[in-house]
RNA sequence: GGCGCUAUGGUGUAAUUGGUUAACACGCCGCCCUCUCAAGGCGGAGAGUACGGGUUCGAUCCCCGUUAGCGCUACCA
């Protein structure tokens, strides 16, 4: 028999870690069985769901490198696809369950019922469905539902316990005294979760059922719909929580949680994907935690899964990118920052120039980044160059303390106005002559040299910054790369103003 | 409140499934490299396995309690 998982998201906005991972978790699963891998839409919830939010769903999954087999967008042998669209197909199904006296209309007012809940629930007690409509006679049912009364479709729930194998938790045991007979059919018509996905699964003929801890209670209940109907349930395997830093559920006020807002960081897909599978599960001692999906799923195992929730580590996160981004080729990464470049306002249509430029820019400040939105930052903060302002810095009024540093900025603005000077391929040259007319070197040289060319204490090396400086000048950007003349003059002129006219 | 799940350094995971100086990775600290910050290389600190009881010659591992976190307890998913 083929193996088939499925993943069933609600399409209510961007895929979060937590669905990340368990996209991850069955898609390697399935492939690593060879299996097949549907993707299913859960949107009976009509006050959440948009249809909209499903092409988020799409793009997020694509954008991780994942694909399936089945679903709305691709069809398939047991389609539909979205829950909106088998309403009917859940009525008939439940009515089929109380025609074999498994299930029953249930006429008894939500508020009334709920009412009764809070006082049990004041008290102590574990509210159950009284059983009111259980009884009621075939035909004294039939009556109210012609006369329109509002209705629910209710299960039987039978007493006993209720066994199942868990594939990451192991055997697990429910009693069903806790359980109330549930709802299956909505007043409104519309199924609820626990029914949907049991009548989804099984028609699907879904074999593992791959989700997240969260249902694990939940697994009982549907059980029991299983039996009702008689069909055999699936395996289960359920994944643990992810957590924040602060060992709460990971939500918003974590900072970035959903594959969007990683993606407009700049974080690589491979990485993500790589570091979200270490979430649970690590490879053997010894073996690098750098792989790809290839070669996590080729060892992949859910019994190895681990059982307890694990903290979402952002560190290591950023590690793994870091690793992935020095494995990317330059022309990717290049069409990668552009965008990101655009967004800061530096740069408006590109050119092949411009994208020398970015590559150089790349180049220059990669080492020095967890994601590629702080080379846009980095690009930003030091190809902007106010002197007056960056006079000021303490930094720089530190540095120039220094004697002989101000000698250096000096000789520096005199070297580089020499008429004919190719700044770039004689940049030695001129570091040498600054050298030999000032009789410094070492930290003493370059420190000064820094930050009159860059208003900072640190950043790439020289030689990187230097064309950097003098390629953007000649560029057409949509703000002003000052090349180096201007940089060191500049900010010798304003720190003599600065000397004369402390303010 | 009831029911359930979980518990190994700061974080993610190992520990041949009762016998190890409790391992690896991220992070942290230090050193080397270096104009600086990173990157890279090298080294170090950090847990006696949530707590308390058992069982056993011996418990990270088995059992029981406690605590904490999380989930379910809906006509949300």
């Amino acid at each position: 028999m083929t193996i088939r998982v499925r993943f069933a998201p609600s399409p209510t906005g961007h895929l979060h870690m937590g669905n990340a991972r368990t996209a991850l978790f069955n898609w390697l699963f399935a492939r690593k069985q060879k299996g097949t891998f549907v993707l299913r839409i859960e949107d009976t919830d009509v006050s959440r769901s948009e249809a909209r939010f499903e092409d988020l769903i799409y793009q997020d999954l694509k954008w991780m490198g994942m694909d399936w087999d089945e679903g709305p967008d691709r069809g398939g042998a047991f389609g539909p696809y979205r829950q909106s669209e088998r309403i009917e197909l859940y009525r008939q199904k439940a009515l089929e369950l109380v025609d074999s006296d498994k299930a029953f209309h249930c006429f008894c007012a939500e508020a009334e019922l709920e009412a009764q809940a809070s006082v049990a629930r004041a008290a102590g007690l574990t509210w159950r469905y009284p059983g009111t409509c259980r009884e009621l006679t075939r035909d004294a049912a039939e009556t109210r539902l012609r006369k329109k009364e509002p209705s629910v479709i209710r299960l039987k729930v039978r007493p006993g316990a209720i066994h199942f194998r868990d594939l990451v938790h192991g055997a697990t045991e429910f009693n069903s005294d806790v359980i109330s007979d549930l709802v299956l059919i909505r007043t409104t018509g519309l199924p609820t979760y626990n029914y949907a996905v049991v009548v989804d699964d099984a028609l699907m003929e879904i074999t593992h059922v791959i989700r997240g801890d969260d249902h694990l209670s939940n697994t009982p209940k549907q059980i029991l719909v299983y039996e009702a109907f008689n069909w055999a349930p699936p395996q289960f395997a359920h994944l643990s929580t992810i957590l924040g830093s602060d060992h709460s559920r990971l939500s918003k006020r974590h900072g970035a949680t959903s594959v969007q807002n990683f993606q407009e960081m700049g974080i690589l897909p491979e990485a993500l994907m790589n570091y979200i599978a270490l979430l649970g599960w690590a490879p053997p001692e010894g073996e690098s935690e750098i792989r790809t999906n290839e070669e996590i799923s080729r060892n992949f195992d859910l019994e190895k899964v681990s059982k307890s929730p694990a903290v979402f580590d952002l560190g290591k996160l950023f590690w793994i990118n870091r690793h992935y981004l020095k494995e990317c080729p330059a022309g990717q990464l290049v069409s990668l920052v552009i965008p990101l470049l655009q967004q800061t306002g530096w740069i408006g249509q590109v050119d092949a120039m411009v994208e020398g430029w970015i590559d150089r820019l790349i180049e220059a400040f990669l080492p020095r980044v967890d994601h590629l939105s702080q080379i846009a930052d980095m690009t930003d903060s030091i190809c902007s160059f106010d002197p007056d302002e960056v006079v000021r810095r303490v930094e720089v009024l530190e540095a120039l303390a220094v004697p002989g540093a101000t000698e250096v900025v000096r000789e520096l603005g005199f070297q580089l106005s020499q008429p004919d000077k190719k700044v770039v391929h004689e940049w030695k040259k001129i570091v040498a002559a600054v050298k030999a007319n000032t009789g410094q070197k070492g930290k003493n040289l370059f420190h000064p040299i820094r930050l009159a060319l860059t208003g900072t204490a640190s950043g790439p090396e020289l030689d990187k910054l230097v064309p950097l400086f003098e390629e953007g000048s000649q560029l057409s950007l949509l703000k002003k790369v000052k090349d180096c003349r201007e940089r060191v003059c500049g900010f010798a002129e304003a720190w003599d103003s600065a000397q004369t006219s402390p303010r």
